[in-house]
DNA sequence: ATCTTGTATTTGTATGAGTATAATTGCATC
DNA sequence: GATGCAATTATACTCATACAAATACAAGAT
């Protein structure tokens, strides 16, 4: 059986650059709410793009509430309640810097309110196949490791499996961001440990609490799970 | 003192509109995911607005993650899973049709997982400023009830105070857009309601326990309160 | 079969002109 | 002085056209 090759992104557009650049920008706070990026000839100039170009990354930065445009008031930065802080783009576009720790904090406590909720409609709601399948992915977990890639991707396989499991749409597109964001900030940190513990304890009783159709089990063995990734951050 | 002149959201620009109708039609099923939607040239012909305004259109959707385009591959309905189904825009447009019966269900599932443990948040950190204004919107809704749009005002004030006493940024986006979206549902409903009951006793129990700060009392008292409303519309 | 190479199709970028919107200003009026 | 109304004007918005770049696909070479 061949490999089908694997989809490549391509290059970055040049208004995904811009959009990046600037989107960037405003999350590090060099934009703050309210000021203005007025004069789209003097802007995309200065960035040595075209006014077609710079237009159609404002249109992504809008889309995503970080910017509002209006004829004669102009481009303003928009205030943080409406910006998009679980949009994939944005999330990545916030970790190219140094995140906000007050941010990293909300993160991980939503991460605390979700995922044991949904650990918990998995249990309810969890197909055979599904079993089958997190049961499968902990097993390669297991045998190779986190330290290899192989390793990584089975353990994204066994929480998107989880996910899925919830059969809530909602739920798999949010944890599915929040779970995006917190690997990026462990990225970060996870360079300095040298002895990293073994996850896969906890991980099979989760497993299990979940093949057993228990809500609770799954809910509070969601929780330690949490509570020892964090433990090793610290 | 001068009343600021509220804020108009003015006439909707040629290319939100086209945005506004094509999204639409994805979310109501019109384009399925993987769906064509080749040929900037034609669709925008068809559409009778220039290629600039139809591609800008397209930049929001691809922002929201409702679509993909390529070189030579085209322009394609992603797959639903990366849909932002939180973004305010999208949710406009999923409920300008007839919504999903499984999406509402989804959303409310959400709801009551995200709603109690803000309240519980809420509990915790909560200021003494934020109890007062808390109070005085209750104050306000008791007064003049939801019949009245000072009421409903009232009502939207309790919640947004609420939330921003969790003092979790990513909390208060999330809460917001699934509110809002709730809001969307019931005001469909709410139509045939000829005898509303009264909603303010929970709001208080609700208000007092987080004036206690008592984060379990609050867990519960919003789960009461999520339950009687959901009741009103059985 | 597999790899390379070419080609055609589609989106991406650039430019310039003109339109529509709304913040601002100035003036008249109360 | 404050308020309401009209003209001004800065700014984003829309359009049309041309060209560039990328890439899926097919044809050919190995």
């Amino acid at each position: 059986m061949h490999m089908k090759k694997a989809k490549r992104p391509g290059p970055e557009r040049l208004h995904q650059q811009v959009a990046r650049t600037i989107g960037s920008a405003i999350l590090a706070g060099v934009h703050a709410p309210g000021a203005s990026l007025v004069g789209e000839v003097e802007q995309s100039a200065a960035m040595g793009v075209s006014r077609t170009a710079y237009r159609e990354a404002m249109k992504i930065l809008a889309a995503k509430g970080l910017i509002e445009s209006r004829p004669k008031a102009g481009t303003h930065v928009t205030p943080r309640s409406r910006w998009a802080l679980l949009d994939p783009d944005v999330l990545a576009w916030t970790f190219t810097g140094e995140p906000d720790p007050a941010y990293v904090r909300d993160l991980f406590e939503l991460r605390g309110v979700i995922e044991p909720a949904a650990a918990a409609l998995a249990a309810e709601r969890r197909s055979e196949a599904q079993v089958e399948g997190m049961r499968a992915a902990l097993s390669v977990m297991g045998a190779k490791g986190l330290a290899t890639e192989e390793g990584r991707q089975a353990d994204n396989d066994f929480h998107r499996l989880l996910l899925e499991a919830t059969g809530n749409a909602v739920v798999v597109s949010l944890a599915g961001s929040v779970g995006a964001a917190v690997q990026w900030t462990t990225h970060f940190k996870q360079q300095k440990q040298s002895k990293p513990r073994d996850p896969l304890p906890e991980h099979l009783v989760l497993c299990e609490a979940i093949a057993d159709g228990d809500p609770v089990g799954a809910h509070a063995a969601m929780n330690e799970l949490l509570r020892l990734a964090l433990e090793d951050m610290a």
